[in-house]
DNA sequence: GAAATAGTGTCTTTTAGACAATATCAC
DNA sequence: GTGATATTGTCTAAAAGACACTATTTC
């Protein structure tokens, strides 16, 4: 029973993290994918999440390889971070049958990007829905993609996760646009508000007002107090 | 860049499945501890919870694996079975730093237990409420096993996830009494039922009836139209 | 009939949903 | 004032919640 390290050297598999980030950028949600080279042995001028090797040397735990592999690719906090699945099976990397992918997504604020591009590769932020609609990912990052954004579209509903994609202080009318960007859905006003209002999730940046050309707009911040907050659901307790 | 199987090896972590497998049993939930022998190597003489080694040339995912870490111990089909969460990290396996636990749980019915001894180790179905007191698990096995009870008592809220604990056939009482142990309050009487009726998740065995020494009660069975139904979440659409 | 549990109905309160009304800015 | 958007209010419909009532069995 004495534990040798060699035994189960050549059945341990390759762990790789992979992380999904988004942003609010112009109305829409935009992720971070990079170009494979040209002359990339495989997966060649397609397009890849940011995504490194799970290294022990390198990261005490997989959060912290996850994040790496944002960070090398932007520059910036990463301010709200789930891990999403692991995957594991052939199809994750053909080249390299013996593999598991430990995916996360991210939630960014468009204004804590400063420099998103890096000598070593080319990177963009392009339009979730556009890139749900190529097929041509590498590894399989298409459907890591498509779980990321079912989870965050699903949790809008539910939570108020979407205000992680707004800048520090928003209006409610930016956090209701956003949510029903999100949720694909129109929503009703006041009950929008009422919402808001008494789950006391914002609080009012007193005194700062948002100013277009028409009436000013009152500015919130998320209440630091409320963690983990759900919206409440419809469940007939009784007393 | 040619790829170099080598090139990896020393940095791969070991990969484990831990899988938390759930009973409704006696108007407890229960989960299957083993006991590690007094003479094992650490951990001695603990609990743990069902698991394996991801070794790729057994199984080609780690769902496989997982599903066979619970059936050596039962020898059983498994009904319903989701994926937690991958833990990484030093705590979780002292002897070996460089671990990784993928994590599962899993809810079987009784009744299709069949034998749940072996020769090999000693195992048992243990009150959930009593082992998340205990804190000598072997492993990361607390931490597991409360994410998983988390888990489940959250989703009994809002999807009718509790009917995979009940025998195939069941009442609305049954269903109701599970629900209000999961969610740990009382629900209301006439609400619960219309829930079920509105959602049409269940259909009536049509004149099977279970017989105490009162009124009898209405078996239903799960509707095997509906899948991934959740409860309506109040939210404030607009028209 | 009594005891026990299953199932239904009724009333009140709360929330959702639709949409009108008012408020505040720039010009 | 007009135009534009923010915010509040009002009315109606639907759902939740409390709890009493009726139904069907065994004894």
């Amino acid at each position: 029973m004495t534990y040798n390290p060699e035994i189960y050297n050549d059945q341990r598999p390759n762990v790789g993290v992979t992380i999904v980030p988004f942003i609010y950028d112009e109305q829409v949600i935009k992720t971070l994918v990079y170009k494979r080279p040209i002359d990339a042995e495989q997966f060649a001028n397609t397009h890849a999440l940011p995504n490194c090797f799970y290294d022990r040397k390198k990261f005490k735990t997989t959060d912290e390889a996850a994040k790496h592999a944002l960070l090398v690719k932007t520059n910036i906090s990463i301010p709200y971070m789930e891990q999403l699945h692991t995957f594991s099976g052939d199809h994750i990397d053909p080249n390299r049958i013996n593999t598991i992918n430990i995916t996360y997504f991210a939630l960014l604020r468009k204004s804590d990007i400063l420099n998103i591009s890096e000598k070593n590769f080319v990177s963009e932020w392009m339009d979730v829905d556009k890139l749900l609609k190529k097929d041509n990912f590498a590894f399989n990052h298409h459907e890591v993609l498509s779980l990321a954004w079912n989870r965050i579209c699903s949790k809008a509903e539910y939570t108020p996760i979407a205000t992680q994609l707004l800048d520090e202080k928003f209006t409610i009318v930016e956090f209701k646009a956003l949510t029903e960007l999100l949720m694909n859905t129109k929503l009703n006003n006041s009950r929008f508000r009422d919402r808001v209002e008494k789950s006391e999730l914002l609080i009012p940046c007193s005194g700062e007002f948002e100013n277009r050309k028409t009436r000013p707009a009152q500015l919130y911040t998320v209440n630091p107090h409320i963690k983990d907050f759900f919206y409440p659901r419809s469940m007939t307790k009784a007393t």
